[in-house]
DNA sequence: TAATCGCTGGGGTGATCCACCCAATCGGGT
DNA sequence: ACCCGATTGGGTGGATCACCCCAGCGATTA
């Protein structure tokens, strides 16, 4: 009893890893590759396949909006969201969205054969610092309040820092601009780093320009 | 005969670092701040200064659009442009918008001054490895064939490097994704990031959205 | 008063980045 | 036959990154 899989991203060459790795375990198996969303929905109607890996960001519609009507049409489809992305936003909508599993790039192999499985057989998998996240967002309690942005919980000193950081600055030249010690700076970062479950300045830029704290 | 000098950033601290930079020139003096394109025009209008010190990503309108509108109204008005790009869309535009000088971030302050004192005098200050741009623009001919763009240097492997780059990959990631060494990688990387005269990953990923190489 | 939080800054460590340097191979064009 | 550009890979050195540790100070809150 294999697992039929249908991957979807919009590299080619990822695809391919993908299926290279996937290709070495007995009980999965790939039927179909999709580059964009629309060609994604099209081939789960054609190969009904029992799982989809998701990639977030697609050239037509997102990964999100795909699953959302993956989930619509073929409840019975699992997708596993494979993703760069780790922040909040992306998070919590695409398991609004219905996805079964979030999975970061970042991920060890075996992780997302662990997501693949567990959605396989109908759970829900999540990796470890993003089921952190939701575990937080639960405690923190007022769900029916406006929803919270995780931006929110950034102080104002550390915003301050986060403009700079999304601008491309280096640590040096915010110190001197705020008049503070680098190593000040570096803390600043690391804790923004932390509550945005940010692991690098290029994901900084991005979620800065998605967030409309710079443009592009 | 001192210059007067308006000051147009949206960062605060951008514009206090600028001021006490400027304020200790004998022959310079800042008549005024201001945080955003329209609130710029504006007081061009009312204190007439000899020069505005510009930025280009500002809330309202851009600095190029800023520069373009001060132009065409108060054409004795200087502009020197101080911004983070240096990459020849932004450098191409202001000097179309008609900037006298244009000036990274990332340059020292004498350089800044320089700028000043060139554009005072009514000449055109360009920072070094901008005025490269323009020369190997101008000596690659076709000025009237359609305007070409940076991107069409880069070369077919370049430019899927770039794709991972932009992505957020780090080297290891991208030579394992293309089977190559991570030392290959690197050598592409600094191509790309010499032909578009770009300096930080950070820099990469927002050129790469701006061109729609990825999404955000 | 005690506790918490924000901001400040110090130390360290391993990995990575980035700007330089170098060369070999291969294919296409003058 | 020759050069040139694209691609490949190696090395080096200084800076930075991402992630740990630690602490003091001031203001707010419990």
């Amino acid at each position: 009893m294999t697992i039929k899989i249908l991957l979807v991203d919009d590299h080619a060459v990822v695809r391919s890893g993908l299926r290279m790795l996937l290709e070495n375990e007995a009980d999965v198996e790939i039927v179909g590759e999709a580059a964009t969303g629309r060609e994604a929905l099209a081939l789960v109607d054609r190969l009904k396949p029992d799982m989809v890996i998701m990639d977030i960001g697609l050239p037509d519609i997102t990964g999100i909006e795909a699953t959302q009507r993956i989930k619509q049409t073929s409840p019975e489809v699992a997708v596993v969201a494979l993703t760069i992305h780790e922040d909040e936003e992306y998070f919590f909508k695409m398991l609004q969205a219905g996805a079964n599993g979030y999975v970061p790039k970042r991920a060890a192999p075996e992780e997302l054969l662990t997501a693949i499985r567990i959605a396989a057989e109908g759970g829900v998998y999540l990796y470890p610092s993003l089921a952190k996240l939701l575990v937080r967002d639960y405690l923190s309690s007022d769900h029916d309040a406006a929803k919270k942005d995780a931006l929110d919980e950034l102080t104002d000193r550390e915003r301050e820092v986060l403009a700079h950081l999304a601008d491309g600055a280096d640590t040096q030249s915010i110190a001197e601009a705020l008049n503070i010690s680098p190593k000040t700076v570096a803390r600043h970062r690391d804790n923004i780093m932390n509550k945005l479950n940010l692991h690098s300045r290029t994901e900084l830029v991005k979620y800065a320009i998605r967030k409309g704290i710079i443009q592009a």
